[in-house]
DNA sequence: CGCCATAGTGTAAACGTTTACACTCGCCGA
DNA sequence: TCGGCGAGTGTAAACGTTTACACTATGGCG
């Protein structure tokens, strides 16, 4: 707090220097169309209509946009237009790898389309729904990627006939039935985590704890009911305990590992939502001084980078993350520009299982 | 608009429930100020200076806004008042922790402030100067925070005067001379790489390696310079191959430590100019059969989440990430905000070496 | 030679706000 | 009783574009 005042009391001391001049007038189309002796409308159609207009006349405006070094004034643009090509991204955490995949896959589609991005993230400032709605309404937004599930959104503002025209998808997040009507994009989450599961299974496990997610997420519910299907057809009993919630940090899955390490019949195999909570799970059972994969085997959920050249790599099951983005992308695009034709069925992308060093047969 | 729970006022009210036509019909200010009887120009002040109007009308207008369901459209507010109070960051990867660390903090203060944040990636598109400036001057964001270097911004664009009046803010990387009249917000880098250097000499080492970023970036300059300095002051030689780039990723450091433990000479120690680097060391040497820290000492930089769960835990520099994104932030407020009258002096925060279990004394 | 189609350009309205200015009250002090 | 003042409100202009429409000139064709 010292440091703006002393910020301006040094710069008091040379901030009018007196040739100022500098004057940078903002420049607009008026003062491009004086310099090339046209009408601004001219002005306009030789930047976004090229064709509908002489070559001469084409020559003086570039030549005076050039000297003036005039560039449109977005926001007026956007004004005019309706529209702002920007796309809001909501997602839960900025932080995790996994997502910032995703976001990669989405900026690249946007850049492609011309639109720019604005992130929000859920676990921060906890947008509520409403706020995201009236991002919308009030425009400053053309459309919206949900990568976190908000349940019910919009169900109090807009009946669903209006919802199915929003501009809204739906990225790796299971939909909810109050969101069915939104298009969405993502892997078929039970399949992958009873495959998970049924892979420690085939490698003779027969204790197999989960760490799931935030309560709030549907994903990380259909991961835990992945699981538990698995297990009921193994015919694999689950004690009480061993499934624990770990609110994906690496922090939430430590805890969570202790109290599992800690439990009276100690599982020997974790499978985890995410590849943040294998990692802290990883480590607190290193860090208890047993052996993974000898002791405890685990599985993570997502492959991010870090799983790779964790010690040992970690098993984990592969979602196409940058995918997922580029089409969820694409599928708003289209709902944007495409006005209510399009569909609104969820688009499956195949998931797979990477095996590494994580898992050995128990006791062995 | 039907809302379930007022289901029957808002039947009384509109007429059309019946058939669900839904129009949404793009409710403006003017609607509101219809329904209440008042003028435009009232409905804007009772939105913006409540003070200035009657108990009575205040009251009018906001059962209009409220019937309405009136939101002011953002984009002609950002146009009318030439502000979009929007800001974009640039920055090289928005996958790297330590970046989406400062981004939370940037995150925060712009939350406080009123602000959403636009988010650049300078790896995936490579956005030049010129693309930024023009993103500055046709308005669409209000000011520009810095995390990656961008060396030549603006010097042929605009004198120094006219720049220094630019609402831009630099943060974590070292300035370039050219760009030293932006305020800037960092750690003194090269006296943080020359204690992490100094730490391992302090610990018996004498052949100590360095794999440093891109060769663009300054930041990454000053760490190798603080490492050269350290050196030298020590009176240790650094042979030819034992400074080598690792391009900041995962990836590039595994190549570069190949490299390394080929070497004919091997170093017993390695500087990480990022634990993102150092992370992929780690798993390279331990790939190759040796012990860390036993055969080999790793020191990183940034102190990422990650770096507590390595196996190994690493010992590194942390900076204060989250703090460096709140100030930068709020210096580019200011810059915003109090027009020309502040400062340009860089601000330092300072950093802490941080002890785990990477590092050994040689041949222990 | 005159008329019409047409290509190119200009004029002006519109987008939704904010705000300077003008106006109308009602009230208070002279 | 009247003048003046201040609070509250309305009117209208302005922000920088885009675009429907009107206009002019040009050239082709009857």
């Amino acid at each position: 707090m010292s440091q703006p005042l002393n910020d301006t009391a040094a710069n008091n001391g040379y901030t009018n220097t007196e040739n100022d001049t500098e004057k940078m007038p903002d420049v607009s189309i008026k003062v491009v169309a004086e310099m090339a002796g046209v009408s601004i409308a001219t002005v306009s159609r030789c930047i976004n209509n090229p064709e509908k207009v002489t070559e001469k006349t084409r020559i003086k405006v570039q030549d005076a946009i050039l000297k003036t070094g005039y560039s449109p004034n977005t926001i007026a643009q956007s004004f005019r237009r309706g529209r702002t090509n920007i796309v809001m991204v909501v997602l839960p955490s900025v932080g995790d790898p996994f997502f910032t995949a995703v976001m990669r896959g989405i900026r690249g589609a946007a850049k492609a389309k011309g639109y720019s991005v604005l992130i929000e993230e859920t676990q921060l400032n906890t947008m509520t729904a409403d706020e995201i709605g009236a991002m919308l309404v009030s425009k400053q937004t053309d459309g919206i990627i949900l990568l976190a599930s908000m349940s019910p959104f919009g169900t109090e503002v807009l009946s669903a006939k209006s919802r199915r025209r929003l501009p809204i998808v739906i990225g790796c997040e299971t939909v909810s039935p109050e969101l069915a009507d939104f298009p969405s994009v993502h892997i078929d989450n039970v399949a992958a985590a009873r495959e998970a599961t049924n892979y420690l299974i085939s490698q003779g496990h027969g204790k197999i704890a989960m760490i799931y997610g935030q309560e709030s997420s549907l994903l990380t519910k259909d991961r835990e009911y992945g699981y538990r299907a698995a297990m009921k057809q193994a015919g694999l009993a689950i004690e009480d305990g061993w499934v624990v919630e770990g609110d994906l940090t690496i922090a939430g899955a430590r805890r969570a590992t202790r109290n599992l390490m800690n439990h009276s019949n100690r599982p020997t195999a974790v499978f985890c939502a995410n590849d943040e909570m294998a990692i802290g799970c990883l480590h607190e059972v290193k860090a208890a001084g047993l052996d993974v994969p000898a002791d405890i085997s685990i599985v993570g959920f997502d492959d991010i980078r870090y799983a790779e050249v964790t010690d040992p790599p970690l098993t984990t099951i592969s979602q196409p993350a940058e995918e997922i983005g580029e089409r969820v992308m694409y599928r708003l695009c289209r709902r944007i520009e495409g006005g209510n034709g399009v569909g609104s069925e969820p688009e499956i992308v195949p998931h797979k299982l990477v095996i590494r060093q994580s898992v050995a047969k128990p006791g062995a």
